[in-house]
DNA sequence: TCTCGGTCAGAAAACGTTTGCTGAGACGGC
DNA sequence: GCCGTCTCAGCAAACGTTTTCTGACCGAGA
């Protein structure tokens, strides 16, 4: 038995002739090992747990995917959990992962204070790594520089020739959209005195952007360009302006945040921030290992790049010629 | 310890006060039960596997939304893979699972056919359920009646005037396209003795419905609609069109499959089948406890029915007038 | 008073691995 | 030729539960 379990997790040296056997006869019987009982042995399950705010947002599922890909490479498996934007569920959430016993924690939160308790509870157990949203800004995490991010927005919109700016964005509880908002004000309020004055706070959906839009058209006049915090938002706000017979990019530019499927698929097509999500789950991943590994490492936190992608939703008339770009990822 | 294991998993009748005192030193410890010993003493982890052929799809996110929330309502967890479409993967996937020990598995299959190995193999270790796309025709199924749904797109085209179509769908090699494109045919065939000869086949991506469209207008006439097997196809499609100033639904009607968000998000609004799927999913969970409490049960097939919901794109000036819809899921 | 049931707590044997330890055998050095 | 060292296979003890079985205790009936 001790032979046979050498062998199969190939820990320790056997007799290569012995081993060959033993291969031979496991492949003959159907022999595989029976994980739940190495975990209890090993004390460890192969396993990490993934806490998304809401899988409706077309962001987290690319993430999710990237992160499940990233983890059947090192040969871990993903116990996934949806959170539906609900503190509550989400530390409900959390416990359960801790019973499962995975090896670590992969989270995106969903309140930038308000999650703070669960995630400190998690993180005093277990290998935590935050994704994209935190909450606690001693602990790892893997996300994107967003201020560089609404920086480029910006450049490129007053490089279209806009000079005044209205936000649409979710309620700063999000620690995503909280520095989106922070970056957009220090960088618009250099271009337009009354920028603070037309920030719209909701949520991170469709409606929310909708809605927005709306607000904005009653507010009138209309500033030179609409930024969004996210895809979503920009879409609810462009169908919003289509239903009031606003051409954009004419009438005004509207840009999003994330690249997700949305900003190919909607007329027309949106300028946006394309989020390195391959990138941002294999660091994710990295980093998480190497916290299972020696548990002892210090918090490690990365910030990746994103980039712009121009597309025709902030191309005006006045602005100077840019080639609009496909995507996302390649997909056109 | 035996009393501490009946007092916490309530599976035998202990003294009202004893077990009240087991119950206050459990919370004073801190003392939760280990699942991974537990899942080995009773040859069962309280965990379902589930393989989508791709998360970028986003009906998929979807379902596994609505899947892993009814599977939480009956404590259990989700262990989620995504095949990227690729039936080895997939196949490795599902062996994976299996060594997981889950107690069972809930699968949309890559392929109708290429799939059925895997698929049969895991039905023959584990209580198998098929969701949404499925390559075995008597192992147990959960999905929607896609002839009716089809026949609701032509009824609603046929009454907005359109005589002649063309359909975008990806290969038949998926079960769900097949059966839509054996439905289209059936249906159309009446109204357009050409339908047939106007099918492109590619697979369900925004970029085949771009490539499709293309096709279609290089083969001008222009048919009345363009029905797509999803709304990726259709928002493909619809992009394709605007590029070459071809308005939707003045010039061609188009609509698509699923009412996912690009269905609201798109500009026109996109006429589409809403999938049921919470039920599908809550159906789903349902047979496979079912199955899980008694593997020797017969499999059970459910067919559940989807609703057309009307939006701009097909809405054609000769038609009768009905008001367009707004969604999906109540988002609006 | 003794016996027979019935209730319920505890002892111990599983569940299927991994791994420290033991000891057999081979081999080399003195 | 003997001893020490090294390699490597197998024994058995974990890992943390659940559950069968055992047996103590109590009450009731004879």
């Amino acid at each position: 038995m001790a032979t046979v379990s050498r062998v199969l997790s190939g820990s320790h040296s056997v007799n290569p002739e012995l081993a060959a056997r033993v291969e031979v006869t496991a492949r003959r019987l159907g022999y595989r090992t029976n994980r739940v009982a190495r975990a209890l042995r090993r004390q460890a399950t192969q396993t990490i747990g993934m806490v998304v705010p809401d899988l409706t947002n077309p962001f987290f599922p690319a993430v999710v995917q990237a992160v499940e890909g990233a983890l059947r490479e090192v040969s871990f498996s993903l116990l996934l959990c949806d959170a539906g934007n609900d503190v509550a569920v989400e530390a409900e959430l959390v416990r359960n992962l801790f019973d499962h016993q995975v090896d670590g924690l992969l989270i995106s939160v969903c309140d930038r204070i308000a999650s703070r308790q669960a995630a400190r509870l998690a993180a005093s157990r277990l290998p935590l790594i935050q994704i994209d949203r935190r909450a606690l800004g001693r602990m790892s995490y893997v996300g994107v520089d967003q201020a560089h991010a609404i920086g480029q927005i910006l450049d490129h919109l007053a490089q279209q020739g806009c000079r005044s700016f209205a936000y649409i964005t979710p309620h700063p509880a999000i620690s995503t959209a909280s520095e989106r908002l922070e970056a957009f004000l220090s960088r618009a309020r250099a271009l337009d005195p009354d920028a603070g004055s037309r920030i719209y706070a909701g949520d991170f959906s469709f409606d929310w952007g909708h809605e927005a839009a709306l607000r904005i058209l009653r507010a009138r006049p209309l500033p030179d360009a609409i930024v969004c915090a996210n895809d979503l938002n920009a879409v609810g706000a462009m169908q919003a302006l289509r239903e009031h017979h606003v051409q954009v990019p004419r009438d005004v530019a509207v840009t999003g945040f994330d690249d997700t499927l949305l900003a190919v698929a909607s007329g027309p097509q949106l300028t946006t921030i394309r989020q390195p999500v391959q990138e941002l789950a294999s660091e994710a991943v990295t980093a998480l290992r190497a916290a299972i590994g020696d548990p002892s490492l210090p918090p490690r936190s990365t910030e990746l790049q994103a980039g712009l992608v121009v597309r025709e939703s902030s191309l005006r008339a006045g602005g100077d010629r840019v080639r609009p770009h496909r995507g996302p990822d390649g997909a056109q």
